[in-house]
DNA sequence: TTGAAAGCGCTAACAC
DNA sequence: GTGTTAGCGCTTTCAA
């Protein structure tokens, strides 16, 4: 039985001209009613599928949506791709997947490869991105959403939150509450430039205040529950002193806590926790942990709705707070 | 200032045909060190970027890969994509998503507008779609892979485990172990097939040792630790007689556990707890949860490993065990 | 409100 | 090894 049925298959079978077919399927004004459904009728019969590939050639602009984010195993980018795919699908538009693994090399093949799709946009975690891809994105013509980090300069549009306020915010809460002997852990390297820039600006912060970080462990694994029990009892080992320890993330952050609770450490008296992004199971936790709340399915579906009343403005180098809330609880 | 170059500027630029600019980008046989060095100095002087649109029109098979997943707030899939893509991007092709957030006419109106896009193949999860997306799928003549499941008639590939076989694996393990009033919860109101098909045989397997459930209960909720923590209050209070629950997932076990651990409930001596997939938290516990452990970025690995192969075979009907394990810990 | 012509950018099929 | 021709399936003009 014959190949996928054309428009000119459903044009002949109905006695309409193609391009009014067209018209039918695409919704487009100024069709009869009497031609909409005999159109209708035998694009049915004939189980007509469009070709978006012929479709997207001819009129330039595809529909697709081009999402790179570093990788879905950090807990954060799921949520994000699910706020995007929502509001995306909706107005019948696709998400084309690219992801980085926190690699900058690849995050330029995949820029490349995924333009070469003729992407209507194209959504980016975080505003560092190689020489090349900036040029590339900046000769796409499309518009350009970089989310979650808003410190620095947008290609086009940044919507996300401050992540060196968030970080002073955490100093400032930690010292607030009288800790004195505070220490870092961090993990994926600090690939993830959010990461470095978090740490660099609560070390900062600390400084200011005349109490600089007292230790700091950055482990290269991938982060996870586990490595955070790890990575807190070594640096625990490292320097007992501690009285406070920030963690790059939630996951690391309840491996501390797991920690402390394997281990008889009372928290917070003995050792207080904090961790970032507000993950849904630190609520679940015993205590509940003191941590950062990210609005990480809002910055996804701010992009997409970004991306999608763009028919207007140009690059527009605006950047969007959605701002993020310190949520002080049991363990500090 | 031009729009974007195409192969006919490369070609001009390079004194050569366009065709071959196209065997030269494609990586092509037969094509002298010479006239390639031209062309790619030509390609990269004027910032070519090849359309695939184009490409995929002409040679009919685009190098997308469709994957219809429910969504990516339930821990699973985030790994079976980042599976799927890693072996994707490695050989060229990408990743088209579509979340139908567990709703079958959502995933009939998204197999609909994938296949537009003639993808090369497509990914989806689970053995049950509308006698429309059946349709759909079977006419677009490409591999299908079917992921997750293997406890039914696949289309073409079905790569996963026996649901049905899990379960009755963990009716066996907490019946060995004694258990006698042993209850059920689950969530997302058993919208996902797998989770009914779980209990459903687990129910058959405790009947048909004599043991049959002794309570069940079903939130409407999306799954969560919390979700699972308020469940395992309830149904304790509605059958304090319970001695063993198993959970539709690991979130939920985990919030059970805390439960006990909030509330003095001594596990596994008062009551037991299980969970399902393995998911990297449960190992993190104060107490290692027995679960079921899946391979979910195995399925999602073997599942794109199976298209790239399959220039050969038509639909196969065949069924791809990834087996499960069954990891009896401190819970139950 | 409908249609005819032209061509988007690329590649398969066939020369040479 | 390289080029010529034709046309994938659709939509943008422009005309009626």
């Amino acid at each position: 039985m014959s190949s996928r049925p054309t428009l000119r298959d459903v044009a002949r079978l109905s006695g309409v001209s193609e391009i009014s077919v067209s018209r039918v399927m695409r919704n487009a004004p100024n069709i009869s009613v009497k031609l909409r459904s005999r159109v209708e009728a035998a694009a049915q019969e004939l189980g007509y599928t469009p070709n978006r590939l012929a479709g997207g050639l001819k009129s330039q602009t595809s529909g697709l949506i081009a999402v790179v984010v570093p990788s879905m195993s950090n807990n954060v980018f799921p949520e994000v791709v699910d706020g995007i795919d929502r509001i995306l699908s909706q107005a019948g538009r696709r998400t084309v997947l690219g992801l980085t693994q926190y690699d900058g090399d690849r995050e330029e093949r995949i820029i490349r490869d995924l333009l070469s799709w003729s992407p209507s946009g194209i959504i980016l975690a975080g505003l560092e991105h190689s020489d090349a891809s900036c040029k590339m994105l900046a000769q796409a013509d499309i518009p350009v959403v970089e989310i979650m980090d808003i410190d620095g300069t947008p290609i086009d549009t940044a919507i996300g939150i401050s992540q060196r306020n968030a970080a002073r915010a955490m100093a400032d809460h930690l010292l607030d509450r009288g800790y004195q002997r505070i220490g870092y852990i961090g993990a994926w390297g600090e690939a993830p430039s959010r990461s470095l820039k978090r740490r660099l600006a609560f070390e900062e912060r600390l400084s200011e205040c005349g109490t600089p970080l007292a230790a700091r462990l950055i482990a290269p694994d991938a982060s996870s529950i586990s490595l955070g029990r790890a990575c807190c009892s070594q640096i625990l080992n490292d320097t007992p002193s501690l009285d406070a320890l920030f963690f790059a993330n939630d996951d690391l952050a309840v491996g501390g806590l797991l920690h402390c609770m394997a281990h008889g450490i009372e928290v917070p008296h003995q050792l207080a926790l904090a961790g970032f992004n507000g993950i849904d199971f630190v609520d679940a936790m015993p205590q509940q942990l003191t941590t950062i709340q990210t609005p990480r399915d809002k910055m996804g579906e701010a992009a997409a709705l970004r991306l999608l009343e763009h028919h207007d403005t140009g690059a527009s180098h605006q950047t969007i707070d959605l701002g993020f809330s310190l949520l002080a609880r049991d363990t500090t």
